[in-house]
DNA sequence: GCCAACGTTGGC
DNA sequence: GCCAACGTTGGC
């Protein structure tokens, strides 16, 4: 069992966005970065924990669980021309892309913020606060993921 | 909207 | 393989 942060930016597709699918399940598509697709081809296992985050929006930070619910498998929207994450050099015969699915677990009654977990010394070495760091996709540890939980649910 | 930091591309 | 130019991310 392993835990992970996934950013999504709330304009494009948030946390309600998830809840709104299908069996509250979709597919995490147009990422295009090659540690992030790494991780999720190499790593990541259906029932792996996630910390949904928001990004790029007036309340940063964490605002609910997910979980990984499928394999990692090709990208189709690599393929797409008319799809803003086209990617021309990804042959369909041997996708450069994959994606994975996700599920909706639950969501915080508050945004555990960005700004709250920075000021919080357990949570310093989480990737999120390091200097710089962009990654979409970026695993954390079981204790930080209980803290952020914890955090949210007024345990701490 | 700004801009620092980062990843990717492509000429050499 | 180097590195400048460019595009993107994402906090503020």
């Amino acid at each position: 069992m392993k835990y992970w942060l996934m950013k999504s930016e709330p304009s494009a597709f948030s946390i309600d966005d998830l809840i709104a699918c299908e069996n509250s399940t979709d597919h995490w598509d147009g990422i295009r970065n090659y540690q992030a697709r790494n991780f999720m081809r190499d790593t990541m296992e259906i029932g792996d924990k996630v910390l949904f985050y928001h990004s790029n929006c007036d309340e940063v930070g964490v605002v609910g669980l997910a979980e990984v619910a499928s394999e990692a498998y090709q990208d189709f929207t690599a393929f797409d021309e008319s799809c803003k994450y086209y990617d021309p050099k990804s042959d369909p015969d041997k996708p450069r892309w994959v994606m994975v699915d996700i599920k909706f677990v639950e969501k915080f009654d508050r945004t555990v913020t960005l700004k709250e977990i920075k000021q919080i010394d357990e949570l310093s070495n989480m990737k999120l606060v390091q200097r710089g760091m962009r990654l979409s996709i970026q695993p954390v540890e079981e204790f930080e993921y209980d803290f952020i939980i914890n955090l949210a649910k007024g345990v701490l």
